[in-house]
DNA sequence: CCTAAGACCTGGCTGC
DNA sequence: TGCAGCCAGGTCTTAG
């Protein structure tokens, strides 16, 4: 399940790859995965035909491809959603059971010459997006120097990793909030690039429950949580992303290896780690949440007392 | 304006 | 063995 570790892993290893490579045919095998272009398949695979590849961007969750050779300002979007990939590839290996997009590159010596969009469960997808200023003046994203993000992402936060991002922003934007604390921090227009898993790690991490009201955290507690999200999540780069079931595979076909470090996320009925060191013989519970499931100690995460 | 719930998807797993 | 139904989850859309 891409998170923003994981996805800055695909961002870092396509980009020597792909940048300055001259897109020559793209070939779209299923329309789901390119339904956020609104104009259509044809419109996405003539529109980026010709065109030239010349960076790689991210906000978030949210990776892009920097083109020249388009008219107006446009760039290649690709989100990863719940099961997506992006391999590169020579074009003789097998289609890919689940192989959506086919980008073919122009040729380079000792280069593989595809780019493929490969996803499951069609929660991610590709499409072309225009670019928009900045709303702070600022780089858009972690590979861009420009202050120019996809309009797609424009309305998304500056992510955990992000260096023009400060604790303050974060404690701000959560004040304005009123509502729980991790459904606060999955939303990508407080924070981004935090999904489910890293949300419960972070929580666990600076010990705060999820279900603490927005409106009565206060700065040394965003502090923690701050500082264990950006902790967590440079961990997790450093190991080259997550994964539990085999859909997420980085870009060199190997799995992430950090799942077995996480401390709550699927750790129902374990006992918690920092607890035990304390001599307390606390379990890690599961509750639904959202649709969902969220893991916490009930020790040392107290939840809000409720009235 | 805000927050919350529903829809989108597939395939592995569970239980009858 | 077969099959219905549940579950996983990020983001957009719709409802309140």
């Amino acid at each position: 399940m891409p998170e923003l570790p994981e996805v800055e892993v695909v961002r870092r290893g396509i980009e020597k790859w792909v940048r300055t490579r001259t897109v020559e045919s793209v070939q779209v095998l299923d329309p789901r995965s390119v339904r956020r272009h609104v104009d259509g398949v044809l419109d996405f695979e003539e529109s980026l035909t010709g065109c030239t590849i010349s960076s790689v961007g991210r906000r978030g969750k949210f990776l892009w491809l920097g083109l020249a050779g388009l008219e107006s300002e446009t760039v290649l979007m690709a989100h990863l959603g719940m099961s997506g990939q992006l391999l590169v590839e020579g074009a003789e290996a097998p289609d890919e059971k689940h192989l959506k997009v086919r980008l073919s590159l122009s040729q380079a010596k000792d280069y593989p010459d595809e780019l493929r969009f490969i996803d499951q469960r069609i929660f991610g997808g590709m499409f072309l997006s225009s670019l928009v200023p900045t709303k702070d003046g600022l780089p858009g994203g972690v590979g861009v120097q420009e202050p120019l993000i996809p309009q797609a992402a424009a309305h998304i936060a500056r992510d955990v990793l992000d260096p023009y991002r400060s604790a303050e922003d974060l404690y701000v934007a959560l004040r304005k909030r009123s509502t729980e604390l991790k459904r606060a921090i999955l939303d990508q227009a407080v924070i981004s690039g935090v999904g489910n898993i890293y949300a419960d790690e972070a929580l666990w991490q600076s010990k705060l429950s999820g279900l603490r009201k927005t409106a009565t955290i206060r700065r040394p507690e965003v502090q923690r949580l701050n500082e264990a999200l950006i902790d967590v999540m440079t961990r997790a780069l450093a190991a080259g992303g997550t994964s539990f079931d085999s859909l997420y595979v980085n870009v060199n076909g190997a799995s992430g290896y950090f799942a077995r470090s996480l401390n709550a996320y699927g750790r129902e009925g374990k006992f918690c780690l920092r607890c035990v060191e304390n001599g307390v013989a606390s379990v890690i519970r599961r509750d639904a949440f959202m649709g969902r499931s969220s893991y916490t100690c009930p020790v040392c995460q107290p939840r809000p007392r409720v009235r």
